[in-house]
DNA sequence: CGTGAGTTTGATTCCATTCAATCGAGGTGG
DNA sequence: CCACCTCGATTGAATGGAATCAAACTCACG
């Protein structure tokens, strides 16, 4: 992670210090010693995306890409969280995913993004385009692999978003959101048990197909059974993590 | 279609004449003519993955694999419905996905499989050992952009369906699924309007996340409305689309 | 200190669940 | 061939939880 100096100075584009590479996090498809989420990109292809990429940057709220817009980059979010959502036709607006630094966006259909892209917090990211990522991916088989262990390990989290959205009740979502953005911020390697919410009630609410005051309620309850506590609407402290894990039907 | 006998013939474990070729089938990621779903195997990749496969039946209510059980095999159904589901630690089951003609099975984490899969019909697939595939991808850079694309196609779909179950209601989210039922079942080339359910209330109400009755009750309004009339338990006819996609929220 | 967006709290309504009972089809055995 | 049996689907009545409507509150900001 320190000595990617060496790599970056060969591309004065992304060369300013103290960026981290490239990063693609997921569980392996197959039996691996690490049963966790291991980074999948070597050394040699972080300098080959970043051999690629440029490194934007987007202020608060600023959108990254539109919904039907089309789509000439794939982006991997350095820092700073985004969302993305889709607009009905009747105007109301879908929050479909959250993404983190590490995390991929740009997901397109026949060329088109699926949906609007937008950063919740001041936001970097590698900016590649699709026909040179396509090309490498086409030539490095190893980094075939690589997208494809992190689409494997996109969709099976997609998959148990919508299982356990779609069964529990109000309380169990919201402990789960939690659980999940504590698991998301790479602080987890300490045993901070702050959780900062970058993301409105009402994005939170619609993400999990609630309405906003019923996170607010379900908040509540938390705090009074003494799982959380919160300071400012913003941050919550976690209190009971195993109660929580309870409370989110993980266990 | 017709002309890949001179394949099989070299392969007599899948040389039962009237079997057809492995296929998959997605949206491709970047622009194209076809704005529709498009076979993305060309017949010298539907050639290599007989070469390493076997055609294998399933009864009714079989099991394909089970959750936690070692991944050895990815499957490419050819014909007949399959469900994924998973069981909670309090016993409940959770329906994660049905899969069609032409889908793939076999999603696995850390070298296990993350559900149960099981046949709904007498159901016939593909089997791939998991590791001539690895083999086959990394030798085969456009191969392995066939799957990419697949998956890209699997995690629009998921995410899809997570943002309609979750913000609609039980009408809706019947009508959807109708919808998609149609839609998937290969007959949709015939202008078909009668659409099978292969699978039990009982799953089509954990995939959405409503109760059994809420499906019963659903489907009568739909009946009410004049937009479905039901023929038996397992049998739909299509009367009003136009106004089946107006319920679903589609338009 | 006022302003306004965002959040929280309260009261009512609505929809889906739950519990309970009936209906219907497929299968078995007499 | 038919009566019976069982499982699944449907219908009905009562309960519960979240949405909705409405209002009070908090905090950042000018």
């Amino acid at each position: 992670m320190d000595k990617d100096n060496d790599l970056t100075i060969r591309q004065p584009v992304a060369a300013k210090p103290k960026i981290p590479p490239p990063s693609i996090f997921a569980k392996p498809f197959a039996r691996s010693t690490d049963p966790g989420v291991v980074q999948l990109l070597t050394e040699d292809e972080q300098a080959a995306l970043i051999a690629i990429s440029r490194v934007v940057e987007f202020r608060r709220h600023t959108v990254i890409y539109p919904e039907g817009g089309r789509s000439r980059f794939v982006y991997n979010v350095i820092s700073g969280v985004a969302e993305t959502y889709c607009l009905l036709p009747d105007g109301e607006r879908r929050v479909s995913s959250f993404l983190f630094p590490s995390d991929l966006l740009g997901l397109s259909e026949n060329g088109e993004y699926v949906a609007t892209a937008q950063a919740l917090t001041p936001l970097t990211a590698y900016k590649m385009p699709f026909e040179d990522l396509a090309r490498l991916v086409r030539r490095d088989p190893d980094l075939d692999v690589v997208f494809l262990c992190k689409l494997c390990h996109e969709l099976r989290q997609a998959e148990r978003h919508t299982v356990t959205a779609i069964h529990n009740d109000a309380r169990a979502r919201v402990a789960g959101f939690i659980l999940w953005l504590w698991r998301s911020e790479v602080t987890a390697l300490t045993d901070d048990t702050t959780v900062t919410l970058p993301m409105l009630r009402h994005d939170i609410a619609d993400y999990l197909g609630l309405s906003t005051e019923a996170i607010s309620r379900a908040l509540h309850q938390l705090e009074t059974g003494g799982l959380i506590q919160r300071r400012g609407p913003r941050a919550l402290q976690l209190l009971n993590i195993q109660e929580l894990r309870r409370a989110a039907r993980e266990i």
